[in-house]
DNA sequence: TTGTGTTTTATTGCCTCC
DNA sequence: GGAGGCAATAAAACACAA
């Protein structure tokens, strides 16, 4: 509503409409059959007032309270009703209007949240991928690095795996620990390309040790179908009194299986 | 003064309930 | 079927800028 409009007072009510002295005349339907059918009549503050209050208490209009409010105000059961019906329509709207404006506060904050979530998701990720690359890093180091830092497990293989295993070990070992290991097929772990070339055996912890000669199948003389590799595995202190020009280690036979 | 936008009053048509 | 509510709409009343 725009201002001063509401805030008229009952003296300039009057001035517009000076049919009316006293709510009874007001009250009088020859009034309204004497205007012409197009005019619209504003109700003064007074009667707005009055109005405004009877809706706060209940804004449903029994018959019984839209007759005694019509005569209070001079006006028509008819008007009442009709200003009932317009004043419920203005309060949904206002009504909406609130609605929206409490769901749009939730969902700015809730988009506030999300932001700040997705940025820590991003800082997150780029912390990954971060040390990712580190990680990378370090492995492509490794190799430089001592070849055997670790101790090398023996393979376990027990008695019902050794068919299977069908290794063949020349253990020069006073220890007893890894002297032979299979190779799968499905992940080719030796790699046999000149006398230099390194076994490259998880198998053996990590031990890797140059490959001194390498004996086919055919020379091995055995017809399982298996391709056997005779091999010189040398532990880190042989592997480095090898680039020496020492040699100490062990020969040891392993099979490619199928 | 006038054009324009807003508010208020009133009507119409449809729907629901008793 | 009548009474009453609601949505949509018309139109008058009003405020205000140019």
């Amino acid at each position: 509503m725009k201002a001063g409009r509401s805030m008229m007072s009952m003296e300039e009510a009057s001035k517009r409409r000076p049919f009316f002295t006293s709510p009874d005349e007001l009250y009088d339907e020859e009034y309204y059959e004497k205007q012409s059918p197009e005019k619209k009549h504003r109700l003064s503050s007074e009667q707005v007032h009055l109005l405004e209050k009877s809706f706060e208490e209940e804004n449903k209009l029994e018959p019984e309270r839209k007759t005694q409010l019509a005569k209070k105000l001079g006006l028509q059961p008819r008007q009442v009703a009709v200003w009932f019906q317009n004043r419920r329509a203005r309060w949904k709207t206002k009504q909406l209007e609130r609605d929206f404006d409490v769901l749009k506060s939730s969902y700015d904050t809730l988009l506030s949240s999300y932001d700040s979530i997705m940025k820590e998701n991003e800082k997150l990720k780029s912390e990954v991928v971060s040390l990712n690359e580190k990680l990378q890093v370090q492995a492509k180091e490794v190799p430089e690095e001592p070849l055997c830092d670790k101790k090398v497990d023996p393979i376990p293989v027990d008695e019902d795996m050794a068919p299977i295993f069908g290794t063949r070990v020349e253990d020069h070992l006073s220890s007893g620990s890894v002297g032979s290991a299979v190779v799968d097929e499905g992940s080719p772990q030796v790699v046999v390309d000149s006398v230099d070339s390194y076994i490259l055996a998880d198998n053996y912890g990590g031990c890797v040790g140059p490959v001194e000669r390498v004996q086919s199948e055919e020379e091995d003389g055995s017809d399982d179908g298996r391709s056997y590799l005779d091999v010189f595995v040398v532990s880190e202190t042989e592997h480095q009194n090898h680039e020496e020009g020492e040699t100490l280690g062990w020969w040891t036979n392993m099979y490619y299986v199928g």
